[in-house]
DNA sequence: CTTAATCTCTATTGATTTAATAGAGTTACA
DNA sequence: TGTAACTCTATTAAATCAATAGAGATTAAG
């Protein structure tokens, strides 16, 4: 599962992207999305370090999107928030580890299982970007509607 | 990530659909998978109870199989050490829990996305059943000698 | 009936991570 | 100069994880 910073930070993602020029106060951002103000804070602050946000200080100030919403995929949020996307460290490439159980990777059985499961995860993670997501709300309310 | 409990059971058992008629003693299988003897009783004895494994105290006794290597697949395990396999328990089915951040969840996009992840991950672990993970483990040997 | 082998059970511990909060500091506008 | 806003460091409480300790129960064999 991933750690609630990492949901509340796609979630004050998918927020931002809505409306990809504007400028958003912590406090609002914090309304909306239901998440607690200073552990977004935290949150958006550490999004800001890594260059997906910008922000501006003082007065009239506040948080934007730096990177288009096209550019920004789930896949990266992730990684930057909760490290490996794999569920065995074996079988992660960023944050790849050799582990104990398997002493000869190229014939272990389990570490060929999730690395498969890996790179599915990834490719789909990849492909939910910002836009993406955006999007797709738009049709899932329209055919809600009807 | 998975915990080091569930790694360990998965080799544990993977150890075992080797020699499915076999009686495996605790002390063999630690040493045979790099698994802490005293934690892998835990784990062991969680499988009992679940019905994966029998057990035959006293001397000449030792662990086996009681399902058909075929019938035990990785998401069952998975679920049995670590719960929901989906990333967001609102996205799970069997530890399903509502989430806060979104208030409706036919439209939320976060939703959909991990959705779709989870249903691709959860088909992935459930054609991973200990048959076909030892059936594939003998291929990738063969490959290698080659 | 005794011994050794083996699984069973309860409890505890230390380390780490997670989620959240507190509070002071800095910047910028008007 | 005052207020609105982001910035930074530190702290904490709770939960989880990984591992260990040690006593108990069961069975086979001699």
């Amino acid at each position: 599962m991933l750690s609630k910073k990492c949901k509340y930070a796609i979630h004050a993602l998918v927020h931002m992207a809505r409306e990809p020029e504007e400028k958003f106060l912590i406090k609002d951002i914090s309304e909306a999305c239901n998440i607690p103000k200073k552990f977004l804070e935290a949150i958006l602050l550490d999004l800001k370090r890594s260059g997906v946000l910008g922000s501006k200080q003082g007065k009239g100030g506040g948080y934007f999107l730096r990177m288009k919403p096209a550019d920004v995929n789930l896949a990266e949020v992730v990684r930057q928030f909760d490290g490996a996307i794999a569920l065995v460290s074996c079988a992660a490439h960023k944050f790849y580890e050799p582990c104990a159980e398997c002493e000869d990777e190229e014939t272990c059985t389990v570490h060929d299982a999730f690395l498969q499961i890996r790179n599915a995860t990834v490719e789909m993670l990849k492909a939910d970007t910002l836009e993406s997501l955006v999007k797709k709300e738009t049709k899932l309310k329209a055919r809600k509607k009807r």
